[in-house]
RNA sequence: UGGCUCAUGGUGUAACUGGUAACACGUCUGGUUUUGGUCCAGAAGAGUCUAGGUUCGAGCCCUAGUGAGCCAACCA
């Protein structure tokens, strides 16, 4: 299976844009696309989508996309998040073409911001930030004019020169453009455009003194790598307007103008995209780290076991409109299952061991069995499987009383044994406290799986699986459930997200049963503990713990 | 109370730019099955936020209203 090929969604409004302009003679091999992230976190499902959406259309038009840091605020910013970004986005199977930095553009940023003060675009503003703020007003009046809107050309650039060169402390004055204190856009109210910052940039190192805002570098860094469509959220919808005023007033040498369009983010239902509050699970020790499994990062889901097939094709079916969403989580659930059920080895795994002793197998016998390592795909070959008197299965695979609609074991009831023989439920054995220690049962030694008896072709109700109690593996496993109580954890943006957390969103099996073949458990592999679910080695540990990716489809009703 | 954006089954996205709503998930039936998985067959569920208007005809166009989101960082 190879990413988006045989996605098969209708054409969303992004893509009509391009379309018409492609129709209205843009030519196609000017297209070119970015995909901007801040390096001051780490990705998650929502950034998947503008991932998918992004370098989709670089395949679906055959054109560049360039991995762009926008790497403008020293203070937050770090290598680390540079790294977790490209292996996320390499791990997605995509391909940038060019890796850019904002930082890259600094210097003829400087110089057009030099260019804008020379047109009378941009002067420098010596009042304080609560002052300028309070100036700017409210969008329902105007603001008003800073004392220092009209000071001289040569003045603006003597004092611009003097902000680069450090002769400002923090705070003491900024560059702004000069557009309209009386803008019902907020955005047009003389912006700023520099300031001064006094950290270490993690490229530039102390080569500046001054960084760009959002604003200025932005769209300017499209223009310079020549993006054609430049994609982002629905917030940055009111930033349009001076994205093209500021792309208007610098020196042109291009034909093509960056043009962009926003799109609605991705929500997921009983979870959370906000980058802050992820953090403060994160540092608050609710979870153990950015990629703990039951985070909606990138990293997180990779160590959960989704495979990057089926995040691709969640962010194909999700779709891409204007319309604020929240995407069922069940959604995301069935694209991992769909991939999962494709490629995963399935094996036998007991979580929650209880004996099972076979009255009539012969005392000290053994026999090896063969198994199907993947149902869907025989070329997945088969493995082997070792039987004998006695074995564990799943505690709750047997009940002592059961209604007509439990099809598992029970006294005077056969149920198969997977790749194994059919048994009937005899008697069991109970300790003082009234737990039952062990299952005994008889079998059909004629049942046979795969022998082609007539006792083996019967048609048994239930099948179980089980692992032999003389030859398996001891492991740990990792059940999840939702991080979060509420379907919408954001909702309210006041309330304390950590007290919104399911604290029993994660339960570990410690003394679970695998059979042997998991002694050499594969991290590169997808598994199928068949009837729990889906498991992934966590690469974390030395020891074998999985963790539990999804469960199986689940229509039990009894 | 300024501006911008949005409004279609439970959820998400479509509807060839005007011809009486489709696809996916979810839900529910039934069948197959050595995984209560997969697979197969089928069903229910919206008349498109409201009110007007244009039109032979409107989810698509117009007007007004209602509801929701975004904007007043030297964050992105």
């Amino acid at each position: 299976m190879n990413s988006s090929d045989q996605l098969t969604s209708n054409e969303n409004f992004l893509e009509q844009i391009i379309n018409e302009d492609l129709s209205n003679g843009f030519n196609k091999r000017k297209l070119k696309f970015r995909f901007p992230p801040e390096p001051n976190g780490y990705l998650h499902i929502g950034h998947a989508k503008s991932i998918c959406l992004n370098f989709g259309f670089g395949k679906t038009f055959s054109s560049p996309v360039n991995l762009r840091f926008d790497d403008t605020n020293p203070e937050k910013e770090n290598i680390v998040f540079i790294n977790s970004i490209k292996e996320d986005i390499k791990w997605l199977g995509f391909k940038w073409d060019s890796e850019c930095y904002a930082s890259d553009y600094f210097n003829e940023l400087y110089d057009w911001a030099i260019y804008l003060i020379k047109n009378n675009n941009a002067y420098v503003d010596s009042q304080d930030q609560e002052t300028i703020s309070i100036q700017r007003g409210v969008p329902s009046s105007a603001g008003e004019l800073s004392p220092y809107r009209e000071r001289t050309v040569d003045e603006n650039l003597d004092l611009f020169k003097k902000m680069k060169e450090g002769n400002f402390m923090p705070g003491d004055c900024v560059l702004r453009a000069k557009i309209d204190m009386s803008s019902p856009n907020m955005h047009m109210r003389d912006p700023v455009l520099y300031r001064i910052i006094n950290h270490e940039h993690h490229r530039t190192k102390d080569k500046w003194k001054i960084y760009p805002t959002y604003d200025w570098a932005h769209g300017q860094s499209d223009y310079i790598e020549g993006i054609s469509h430049s994609l982002c959220t629905l917030e940055f919808q009111v930033h349009r307007e001076l994205y093209d005023w500021l792309i208007s007033k610098i020196p042109k040498q291009k034909e093509i103008l960056p043009k962009q369009r926003e799109f609605a983010r991705l929500n997921l239902s009983y979870t959370i995209m906000s980058k802050r509050k992820l953090a403060e699970i994160v540092n608050s020790g609710l979870v153990s780290g950015w990629d703990d499994p039951r985070m909606p990062t990138i990293s997180g889901l990779r160590r959960r076991g989704v495979p990057p097939q089926a995040i691709i094709n969640f962010c194909d079916k999700v779709g891409v409109a204007k319309r604020e969403n929240i995407i069922d989580y069940a959604l995301l659930d069935f694209c991992t299952r769909e991939v999962l059920n494709k490629i995963s080895y399935r094996v036998m795994v007991v979580l929650d061991p209880v004996e099972l002793e076979i009255i009539n197998y012969p005392e000290g016998d053994s026999e090896t069995l063969t198994a199907e390592n993947n149902q869907e795909d025989e070329t997945y070959g088969s493995r082997e499987i070792s039987f004998s008197k006695n074995l564990f299965i799943e505690r709750d695979d047997f009940k002592e009383q059961a209604n007509r609609k439990y099809f598992r074991l029970t006294i005077g009831k056969e149920v198969r044994l997977k790749n194994g023989y059919i048994i009937k439920g005899e008697s069991i054995e109970k300790d003082s406290e009234g737990n039952i220690n062990k299952i005994v049962c008889t079998y059909d030694p004629k049942s046979k799986s795969g022998s082609g008896t007539p006792e083996s072709l019967r048609k048994v109700k239930g099948t179980i699986h089980w692992v032999d109690k003389n030859n398996y593996e001891n492991i740990s496993v990792n059940i999840f459930d939702k991080l979060f109580l509420s379907e919408v954890p954001d909702e309210n943006n006041e309330a304390d997200i950590k007290k919104l957390i399911n604290r029993e969103s994660i339960k570990n099996y410690n003394t679970a049963c695998a059979e042997i073949s998991l002694k050499d458990a594969d991290f590169n592999k997808y598994y199928q503990f068949q009837r729990k679910g889906y498991f992934k080695l966590d690469k974390k540990n030395p020891e074998i713990i999985f963790n539990q990716t999804v469960t199986l489809r689940d229509n039990i009703k009894f």
